[in-house]
DNA sequence: TGTACATCAGTGAACGCGCGTTCACTGATGTAC
DNA sequence: TGTACATCAGTGAACGCGCGTTCACTGATGTAC
């Protein structure tokens, strides 16, 4: 791979470097001089693609967001909508990601949200967030949950975070090294979820038809 | 208030002064130095008292689990044993420290355990999470609730960890300004442990006579 | 196709800054006599 | 009770460091003719 003087791809060089070292260093700060040194380009040469440091790590953050959406949509669209496997696929994919990219994904979720600038980093969360939602949504309506869909998909969405935050941090470690946080999370769903009560409608009983 | 040349109580003063700091400037890294510049004193004082900065941060998530602690205790012992306000009072205490002290809540929870030195915040932790969730298994075995008194604790502490931890960084205020936190954890607590089938033992019949 | 030139993504050196930490010191305190 | 002295919690100046950012520049690229 030559190096040239023109990069050429650098924005998403330093993209990647960021997230890289974000990840690397898990929870201390990285610094753009490394991001630069990873991405073998002078400290002056971010100063062509973004404002500020900050705007890269919004960068980051957004295309953090973006991954895990379409890692969720890649995992759920193998099944028919109303399968419960949808809904473990993306608690999986939520967990996993955690679990892949401890730093990163805090930061995902702690990352302040700037009302001046157009946003890209909420935009992704906001993308994200509606896409996990909306698939609990979608379980409750086709088979007829009684009870606010809505209400019932943030508390699995919490359930899912909770989990996740708490592995990723060490908590669970610090109470019992053999806290199985899939069994939680799976027990949860069924009791927040896939154990509520039904009633008839015409898309329950055709799901339940099938 | 005098100043004398010796303070008299630098240390506990510079732990007070960080926390004050971590929570002031909300997830950015706060100064040694600025902690000492609010403590009144050289920014080679601490260095009588701690080792580096690092062990005031420590002490700092210690003694910010001993509060949470002692708040959850002070709140429970109101109610008698088995009582479902004991429940409620620790789920509002985990919920109103992360709000009244977001930085410092999340610091508490990510700060790496140093397997090293006999790591007081770790040894904080564990105790606030082991009365966490004796409160819950307690209600279980009073109540006769039949499963894993274990995992269902767990599962109610993740509800609650997540609640907070997407109140505070501002997520849920993505997907909607108007989520009702309290509603989501009440609503939790319903079906996690509250709706629990129930089976009769000595105590769950006691429990019911009261 | 070949040349002149505008563009602009890079360079590399420098900046001011605040950081954590160290050092030799100073002076208030408490104790021994 | 009064004095001498050891202790040690503070001082204040300095350190080396790496940071984010700026600056005048350079040289590769693509376009007009």
């Amino acid at each position: 791979m030559k190096r040239s003087y023109h990069h050429g791809e650098l924005r998403q060089a330093l993209i990647d470097a960021a997230r890289q070292l974000i990840s690397e260093r898990n929870g201390n700060d990285f610094s753009l001089s490394d991001a630069c040194r990873l991405a073998g380009v002078s400290t002056a040469a971010p100063y062509r693609h973004f404002a500020d440091k900050n705007e890269i790590v919004t960068e980051v953050v957004a295309q953090g967001f973006a991954d895990m959406s379409s890692r969720a949509r890649k995992e759920t669209e193998a099944f028919p909508p109303g399968a419960p496997e949808r809904i473990q696929a993306v608690g999986s994919v939520y967990l996993n990601f955690a679990i892949g990219e401890p730093a990163l994904f805090r930061m995902m979720f702690s990352h302040p949200c700037d009302p001046a600038q157009d946003d890209v980093a909420a935009t992704a969360g906001k993308a994200c967030f509606a896409y996990v939602l909306g698939e609990v949504v979608s379980y409750c309506t086709i088979h007829g949950i009684v009870g606010d869909a809505r209400m019932i998909a943030v508390q699995l969405w919490t359930m899912v975070h909770g989990a996740a935050s708490l592995t990723i941090d060490g908590d669970y470690a610090k109470v019992s090294p053999d806290i199985d946080v899939a069994a939680i999370i799976a027990l949860g769903a069924e009791r927040l979820l896939f154990q509520l009560p039904r009633q008839e409608t015409p898309a329950a009983a055709r799901a339940a038809a099938v």
